[in-house]
RNA sequence: GUGAACGUAGCUCAGUCGGUAGAGCUCCUGGUUGUGGUCCAGGCGGUCGUGGGUUCGAGUCCCAUCGUUCACCCCA
């Protein structure tokens, strides 16, 4: 068995996720994104800078351990911060801005597993530094919009809001904790927590009382500064432009400290309690956290795992053909000759398989049906004699001859 | 971390009041010379998640543990 929250993606599964690896990586590559890969572990203190120490993540989420070096290491919970290290590290600001990066990898992190939510999960990511353009927010989401649509993915919906800038964001944490504490009578040792460490996640609560005192506080929204509604209108105006749809959602906060003015989250509804498939926003102040130049950036994540559920939910099977061509040579003694035409057909862009289990003609045909053949060429003693091979269409039954000097040129043209 | 449900063959499941483990599907072999997907016959395949306990006897009852699932929380 696995580690708890851990699984095996066996191939019926791998084939839809190199469907959804292959649909990012050419998105990617039209956005003008290039593809970037940081170590699968890294030093504890860039996820304790870059993610903040009253995220989740950090407070009880990370495998952290020490290495014989005596360092404290973590694997990697999430992708942002290690990328803005990167960025910093190789000097990227000289690059021109936006600098696009993209990744695809797996993060850890210890939560209670369910569907939808493991141990370790995948994430295609992506990340541009180096530019305050509202367009630039609006292009990031648009991409992952895209990729969404590119894979049929059901269902899915973006919510979208601004957590102002940190200037303002004090202030708005004020007026918030002075309006909560003055009602917060009824609260639990769980919202006296929050309400210290980030009172901005009350909104989510789902305790009627609390959702009663929320309800009239104050919103962030209606307390931004002059630049970030500005920026936030520019960053609506821009997806409206694109025709892409999304609700305002004043509430919508999301766990990592990181973020600044946009955040966005995509919802899938054929997911359960994990609804979400992908998210992101804005981090202005992540780069100068880690030690590089002030640079501002924005970034999404997005998991593949449970864009893969949402694709099943939606009945969205991988073919499941694994050959186009089956070669059956009912003679033992004939098999280790016609190795090599297995071979050239197979060099000729065809997927071609044959038996390797000594079985018999009839099992052969079996076999070249399970694996869902188009064709199947039998070589026998007579047609070896005559130097023929018969072809045999495995849908209609048809059969007929080929000179086996012209078979890989006709395989590869009737399977095309 | 909290609450709840569930763990029997590769898969989906049945198993009565405790009495020596079953089906369907898959896979394999046959049904007279070298022809699949239908049909027929046969076969492979299970430490009943694991460890204790109760009992003459436990898949079945009890406890613990591990795992999965659902919800909370959080997130992708």
């Amino acid at each position: 068995m696995p580690s708890r929250g851990t699984r095996d993606v066996l191939p019926a599964e791998s084939r839809v996720r190199a469907r959804i690896e292959a649909a990012a990586a050419r998105l990617m590559a039209r956005y003008g994104f290039g593809r970037i890969t940081t170590p699968t572990f890294e030093e504890t203190e860039v996820f304790v800078r870059g993610v903040g120490t009253s995220t989740d993540i950090v407070r009880k989420e990370m495998y952290t351990f020490t290495d014989r070096g005596g360092r404290s290491l973590t694997l990697r919970p999430e992708g942002t911060a290690p990328v803005a290290r990167a960025f910093a590290e190789h000097g990227m600001h000289k690059l021109p801005a936006p600098v696009k990066l993209w990744y695809l990898a797996p993060m850890f992190r210890f939560e209670a597993p369910q569907s939808g939510r493991f141990r370790e999960h995948w994430q295609v990511g992506a990340e541009a530094f180096g530019s305050e353009d509202p367009l630039l927010d609006a292009e990031m989401i648009t991409l992952l919009a895209d990729l969404y649509a590119d894979l049929g993915v059901p269902g899915v919906r973006l919510r979208l809001s601004s957590l102002g800038d940190p200037a303002t964001r004090g202030p708005y944490r004020d007026l918030l904790v002075a309006h909560v504490e003055a009602r917060a009578a009824g609260f639990g040792e769980e919202e006296r927590m929050r309400l210290r460490d980030n009172p901005m996640r009350l909104f989510d609560s789902k305790d009627p009382h609390v959702q009663e005192v929320m309800a009239g506080a104050p919103r962030l929204a209606d307390h931004l500064s002059e630049e970030a509604r500005a920026h936030h209108d520019r960053v609506k105006g821009a997806l409206d432009a694109l025709g892409i749809a999304y609700e305002e959602d004043p509430t919508l906060v999301r766990g990592l400290d990181y973020y600044t003015r946009t955040v966005f989250e995509f919802t899938c509804d054929r997911l359960g309690a994990q609804s979400g498939i992908g998210g992101g926003g804005r981090y202005d102040g992540l780069v100068a956290d880690l030690g590089g130049p002030p640079t501002p950036g924005v970034g999404f994540g997005t998991g593949v795992e449970r864009i893969t559920l949402a694709l099943e939910a939606a009945g969205a099977d991988a073919d499941g053909a694994v050959v186009d061509c089956y070669l059956a040579v009912p003679d033992p003694a004939l098999r280790p000759g016609l190795m090599p035409l297995v071979r050239e057909l197979r060099r000729a862009g065809v997927r071609c398989e044959s038996d390797l289990r000594g079985r018999g003609l009839k099992a052969m045909l079996r076999h070249a049906a399970g694996l869902g053949a188009r064709l199947c060429v039998i070589v026998g003693p007579r047609e070896h004699q005559e130097g023929m091979a018969t072809v045999r269409d495995m849908r209609s039954g048809e059969q007929h001859e080929v000179p086996l000097g012209r078979l890989v040129e006709h395989v590869r043209g009737a399977v095309a």
